[in-house]
RNA sequence: GUGGUUGUAGCUCAGUUGGUUAGAGCAUCAGAUUGUGGUUCUGAGGGUCGGGGGUUCGAGACCCCUCAUCCACCCCA
């Protein structure tokens, strides 16, 4: 036999598995629809041209490009100046890398016919050309819940209890969410006087747990900070206590930053509306950066219980240009993000996935043998009519095997007719070892 | 993309400093036993030792390449 494999990175899923996602997929879409989110889903595959650009070099080069079909791609080649340009002219097409930007390529592009705000969640894999590692996969899905078309703060607000309220329903209890702003961040680049080097500072302080204060610190230099400099930063990301408190301090630290303030009273409101509350409340972490750079506003993570090693199983934000990217500005747009494979991963590590989410078959009857067939399979039938999945065993041969294929497959009750008790269904409970006899009156009547 | 790890039957692994026909447990299949299955017994099938090349009289073991895997970095969900 062949040696055969998926392409790396990618899985088949079984059975079992598929159910367990289901049930994830399931409790997020519930909190979507619940939350007044409508449906929406685009091709797996984008012009290139769309996406290009929009993830950052990086980005670039983990998008998986589609070779163009036809025979002249030979002659196509000759053309290109360079490799980013052979890309685009051998490959019209890419897999989609997030569900983002093709969103805001959908509203560009219906902007005639969709009413702002307009409220979407998008469930969907995409692909990304990364070297695959625990929790980091080639294909894997996204659900986003993104609101277009409000600069309302209220959206935070929501989205972010849509992420409790999801993670709860899961039972992932121990699960942290950490919110930033972006314009906070902008105000300390104004506070250290190095406005011209926002990015750079908030990629190195995004790695404070990772690589500690000291190791900040020679990134911050490395990337062209004075010591003085890099010491406002770290007085900044060393800042501790409650969210107030943080919220407070920073509102001495920004006087001279009217961004910075506006980023402090937009966290100070989100957090503190009153409107709701949290059963995990959101901490602030001011080291909180998050890669995309079109994010302006709130920005937000969430990460797996601390005693599981996984990094960020969600993630969102505010970005008040994304469709500017595609000649139509002036919409802000807000949206959070669940990665569900990471979440899977999570749940099935910690053993939080409930019993029914494994639930198949309830009952399977045995093969009768030719005589008794129809009378068995009317009984199948009406358990079917019942909404109870039921199965029946389709080939004749000896009870033991048939008994093993319904202890493997994990059904629960097990049924079986027998010629000495005519009218009478045998009904065996494979846990509990119970045994009914029942009239089929009965069985219609059974709970199981 | 950079660095490292691992890769022997469907699964989990043995396999001594390179040396005869590559093993075990579990699983699978067949039969027996079990007076409705889970027990027990007997037997069988199944491996181009990830793939390719090299060193050697001889390679599952050593070297190179490649593929896959896991991990760290980068980045991210």
């Amino acid at each position: 036999m062949a040696k055969l494999n998926t392409p790396q990175g990618t899985r088949d899923f079984g059975p079992d598995v598929v159910r367990k996602r289901n049930h994830i997929f399931a409790v997020i879409r519930q909190a979507f629809e619940r939350f007044g989110f409508q449906p929406l889903e685009t091709p797996a595959m984008e012009y290139t041209s769309t996406l290009l650009g929009k993830y950052g070099d990086e980005g670039d080069n983990l998008i998986f490009k589609i070779l163009n079909n036809g025979d002249k791609i030979y002659g196509q080649a000759q053309m290109a100046k360079d490799s980013r340009e052979l890309a685009l002219i051998l490959c019209e097409k890419s897999l989609r890398y997030d569900l983002t930007i093709p969103f805001a390529r959908f509203v560009v592009m219906n902007q005639g016919k969709i009413h702002l705000p307009f409220k979407r969640y998008q469930i969907q894999p995409v692909w990304r050309g990364d070297k695959p590692q625990r929790g980091r996969y080639r294909e894997f899905f996204q659900c986003d819940a993104d609101v277009v078309g409000s600069n309302s703060l209220l959206n935070e607000i929501e989205l972010l209890q849509i992420y409790d309220t999801v993670f709860n329903t899961l039972g992932l209890s121990g699960y942290r969410m950490k919110v930033n702003n972006r314009k906070i961040l902008t105000g300390l680049a104004e506070l250290v006087g190095r406005p011209d080097l926002m990015l750079a500072i908030t990629i190195a302080i995004d790695k404070l747990d990772k690589i500690g204060e000291s190791g900040v610190r020679e990134e911050l230099a490395q990337r062209g900070l004075s010591g003085s400099e890099a010491d406002k930063v770290m007085e900044f990301i060393s800042l501790q206590g409650s969210n107030d408190e943080k919220l407070d301090r920073l509102t001495q630290l920004f006087a001279g930053s009217e961004t910075g303030l506006k980023g402090v009273e937009e966290l100070r409101y989100i957090l503190g509306s009153g409107l709701t509350s949290f059963t995990r409340q959101p901490e602030i972490d001011l080291t909180l950066a998050r890669g995309l750079n079109y994010y302006t506003g709130m920005i937000v993570e969430v990460k797996a219980p601390e005693n599981v090693n996984m990094g960020s199983i969600g993630g969102g934000g505010r970005y008040d240009d994304l469709t500017g990217l595609f000649g139509l500005p002036g919409i802000s747009g807000v949206g959070i993000s669940f990665g569900v494979d990471r979440i899977y991963d999570v749940l099935e590590e910690l053993q939080l996935f409930p019993e029914t989410a494994q639930q198949g078959t309830q009952v399977i009857f045995f093969h009768p043998g030719a005589e008794k067939l129809a009378e068995v399979y009317g009984y199948v039938s009406r358990l079917r009519d019942r909404g109870i999945s039921t199965e029946i065993f389709p080939d004749e041969i000896k009870q033991d095997k048939q008994y093993k294929y319904a202890e493997k497959r994990g059904i629960p009750y097990i049924a079986y007719v027998e010629d000495n008790a005519p009218g009478v269904v045998f009904l065996k409970s494979m846990t509990g070892k119970q045994r009914h006899q029942l009239t089929p009156a009965e069985l219609d009547a059974f709970t199981f």
